[in-house]
RNA sequence: GUGGAUUUAGCUUAGUCGGUUAAAGCGCCAGUUUGUGGCACUGGAGACCAUCGGUUCGAAUCCGAUAUUCCACC
């Protein structure tokens, strides 16, 4: 249940209260695709380390390894895991999206090959919403199509209808597993997708014929895959005025710190993102002062923490030098130690954000910190 | 000492019958990454082709000498 606590201008200051705790928003949610953030990372070190406040584990991924069965078997994805605090999980529909090379979508779902060893796979909304509940994830994700960018305007239209009837179908299959004996967990939240891809007015159709099924939130999906920036902030722009205001909204994998300052700024509460976790194998690491790449030369010698006054355990323990010298040699704690800064810096960076509107100064911190955070230093 | 082989980018190598600006991988220097198909992708710099001489319109390529490293034999 979310609730409203405070506004400045379209950022929203709230609350998400769920089973598995209550969700502080603005917020991100730390990707753990197959139950674990890449780059040797631990649910103990998100909870203790990381101010991290939500998970986000992958349908599709679970799916095939280890098997939703297996884990609900486990105690389901929080005790298996060992993260106890809110879990959203994808549900696979991105995954049509990524692996368009190989699907056949009709109305009863999507056929497409494992990326593990080819076999083929089918996906509707009945399907995603058992393994989910298999899972026993805090908030389940409504099964949508992720349309391709560009597309067509009538492809895009009879795309979005669809996935209309499949987020149906979805509530209907998940009222059903909630009300099951042995549902590992009773209480699971669905968010429904908004979809159109860059036409205003597909999202906006689009959007008021979700809002009638009254799901537990709204998200945005479709967004920062390829389209300009300036697009991305033109389509939430017009979305958002039509999302329910009593409700949570979700802006799905983005994006940028940017994007984020951009994105709280038009009402948005709740991000994920690869790019922290994805970045920092490649030795790309996020600070309030820019973007840098350690794998530079000019860090060799330099005896700097990664970013002058962070707090996170990388930070606080080794320099620059030391990083670019792990990097360069391959090993795989200049991983463990870049991902650990970039999570703490996006948890962080939305904890300030909660304070800044706590305070009724999110514009001021906004105009603070918009250029310098996507400089590239 | 004799015979054979070797020498091309920092490293390992490719280079056809002599024919445009000598190619690749690694390394180096940068850039990219947006609901993750985990060590990715894109670009850049870098070579007097061991040296000297010869043949030829033209030589990394053919010939000679010298040097180099390796192998075998005495």
């Amino acid at each position: 249940m979310y609730k409203l606590i405070k506004q400045e201008g379209r950022a929203r200051r709230g609350e998400f209260s769920t089973v598995h705790g209550t969700i502080q928003t603005p917020a991100f949610m730390n990707v753990a695709t197959a139950g674990a953030i890449k780059g040797a990372v631990s649910a103990l070190d998100l909870k203790e380390q990381l101010h991290a406040r939500v998970q986000l584990c992958n349908t599709y991924h679970l799916h095939l390894r280890p098997g939703d069965e297996t884990v609900k078997k486990l105690g389901g994805i929080h005790k298996f895991t060992r993260w106890d605090g809110p879990i959203l999980t994808d549900s696979g529909g991105f995954q049509v999206f990524s692996l368009a090379k190989l699907r056949n979508i009709k109305e009863e779902g999507v056929t497409f090959a494992s990326h593990i060893d080819g076999r083929k796979i089918f996906m509707g909304p009945e399907e995603s919403m058992r393994i989910q509940s298999n899972l026993g994830s805090t908030i389940a994700m409504a099964f949508d199509e992720c349309i391709e960018n560009p597309a067509e305007y009538h492809y895009v239209k009879n795309s979005i209808e669809r996935t209309t009837r499949w987020l149906m179908r979805c509530k209907t299959e998940m009222q059903r597993l909630n009300a099951l004996p042995d549902t590992v967990n009773p209480h699971q939240l669905l968010f429904g997708i908004n979809q159109g891809g860059t036409y205003e007015d597909l999202r906006i159709e689009h959007m008021r014929r979700i809002r009638e099924m009254d799901l537990d939130g709204y998200a945005i999906g479709g967004l920062a895959v390829g389209e300009s920036t300036e697009t991305m902030y033109q389509i939430i722009e017009a979305v958002e005025p039509e999302m329910p205001k009593n409700k949570i909204r979700y802006l799905m994998g983005v994006g940028t710190p940017a994007n984020i300052l951009e994105g709280v700024r038009r009402g948005v509460d709740l991000f994920d993102c690869v790019m922290p976790t994805r970045n920092a194998r490649h030795a790309h690491l996020f600070t309030m002062q820019g973007r840098m790449n350690l794998m530079n030369a000019k860090y060799a010698l330099d005896e700097n923490p990664i970013e002058p006054g962070c707090q996170c355990p990388t930070c606080r323990n080794f320099t620059r030098a030391y990083l670019h010298h792990l990097f360069k040699a391959g090993e795989m704690l200049a991983m463990r130690l870049a991902v650990m800064h970039n999570l703490y810096f996006y948890n962080t960076l939305m904890d300030k954000i909660c304070a800044a509107l706590d305070e009724g100064k999110f514009e001021d911190f906004y105009k603070e910190h918009i250029e310098a955070i996507s400089r590239r230093i």
